[in-house]
RNA sequence: CGGGACGUAGCGCAGCCCGGUAGCGCACCUGAAUGGGGUUCAGGGGGUCGCGGGUUCGAAUCCCGCCGUCCCGACCA
């Protein structure tokens, strides 16, 4: 791939610049089919780490697991009125399977509310068995007219959290509290400014008593829709009569909350970060946090540069950020490339530190350290790294 | 779905107006020299010119139809 033209500047075009830059460094490239997109190493590696990430937050505010099928009967989405006029026309629709036309046609999913919904119905009979506080991690499709890389692609992956309450208020509090995890999740591990609030009637999710949203704030000054949190009030629990008998042995419908985000924040988390040089990846997200680039001119001095860098990276791979997480390292060995080259090829992937090490580094035990995000460059005594880092 | 661009080698493009059997830059392969901020030179491989039809001795080029992509708007995680 070549990346050996500039980048067209966030001045010049910030939607050229977004698109260019997501090519450019490999973290997705357009797809066959029209709207969709291929998700390359880098981008799906900063994904799962978001996944990661969210996943211990849900798990750690009493969430479980499961999965619901891609295929819908079309029968459920209408059961919900305002959902099927929201997503009815945004929805793919399988007529055929095994070269027979279908009995009844099934929907790809847009969002998994009916089908969870109608499964939670079989599975609550009493208050005994509430909340019931479910997330699954799927992708969903919808027919979308223009498409960008990342912030609105026909398929795309995310999570739906989806759970039952017994009271109002208790859907009410989930919901707002997803809304928080999700505003804590974007400001320490995207580092993306975000304001959160109510969605107006007209926005809010089809079928919901109302939204939250999490809107983040983008350097061309527009907001992006990064979350949103729904309080469904008892709507999807009258469609799929899910219902319970409550303590004092009445029956009544239970109260629902969804929530979800989705690859968009990826493109967030470019169009917050990137500069006029490239992407810029937060450290916690970042498949790599520190390249080491080894420069040499002979073969004996390639030998030593090398083992030195590998040798770099083994002790400080040791080296814990936190209980579970080490430092994330890479050495670019790769022969034939100027060092010059990598230090563009690693800027433009937003890799957050370089080291580079040469022979007057080996000489003087030290090497150079060089931050993305400043460029600042500083020479580091190799007896410092650790600290350093 | 409305408006605008465009489809020629992996990528970016020229050629089209004025028809004559395809070219440039980058990338890729080989060799040599180079090597602390995008190396240089030499050689080389790679293309049913989006698809279908028409005009013509001959179509990337002219005509008709279709398909697709990107950008701007309305709608959306």
């Amino acid at each position: 791939m070549a990346d050996d033209k500039k980048l067209t500047t966030r001045a010049d075009d910030f939607s050229a610049w977004y698109n260019e830059l997501v090519l450019r460094a490999e973290l997705a490239d357009y797809s066959p089919v029209r709207g969709c997109m291929v998700i390359r190493p880098l981008g799906y590696g900063v994904w799962e780490r978001m996944q990661r990430a969210l996943d211990d937050m849900f798990k750690a505010t009493g969430h479980v697991n499961a999965y619901f099928p891609l295929f819908i009967p079309e029968s459920f989405m209408s059961k919900e009125a305002e959902h099927v006029e929201g997503f009815a026309p945004e929805c793919a629709v399988v007529t055929h399977g095994g070269g027979k036309q279908l009995e009844e046609r099934l929907v790809v999913r847009p969002t998994s509310e009916t089908i969870i919904y109608s499964m939670f119905a079989k599975w609550v009979q009493s208050y005994r068995d509430l909340p019931l506080l479910y997330n699954q991690w799927a992708n969903v499709v919808r027919w979308e007219m223009r498409t960008r890389l990342f912030l609105r692609t026909m398929e795309f992956l995310w999570q739906e959290g989806h759970t039952a309450h017994a009271t109002h208020d208790e859907a009410e509090e989930e919901t707002r509290r997803m809304l928080g995890v999700y505003r804590t999740f974007m400001e320490e591990y995207i580092a993306m400014p975000v304001i959160t609030g109510q969605k107006t009637d007209a926005e809010k999710f089809a079928g919901a008593l109302r939204t939250y949203s999490c809107e983040a704030m983008m350097q061309d000054n527009k907001a992006l829709q990064a979350g949103t949190s729904h309080n469904l009030g008892q709507n999807f629990a009258k469609a799929f009569d899910l219902s319970f008998q409550t303590e004092t042995g009445e029956q009544a419908f239970a109260w629902n909350t969804s929530w979800g985000v989705s690859t968009r924040m990826v493109g967030g988390m470019v169009m917050t970060h990137g500069d006029d040089n490239g992407l810029r990846l937060p450290p916690r997200l970042t498949p790599i946090q520190v390249v080491i680039v080894p420069i040499w001119k002979t073969d004996e001095e390639r030998t030593a540069t090398v083992e030195k860098a590998r040798a770099i990276a083994e002790a400080l791979g040791s080296f814990k950020l936190h209980e579970h997480e080490r430092i994330r390292l890479h050495v670019d060995d790769r022969v034939g490339i100027k060092p010059g080259a990598k230090y563009y090829h690693w800027e433009l992937r937003g890799i957050p530190l370089r080291l580079e090490i040469g022979p007057r580094d080996l000489a003087s035990n030290s090497c150079m350290l060089v931050r993305r995000d400043t460029r600042e460059k500083t020479s580091v005594s190799m007896d410092d790294l650790a600290t350093e880092l």
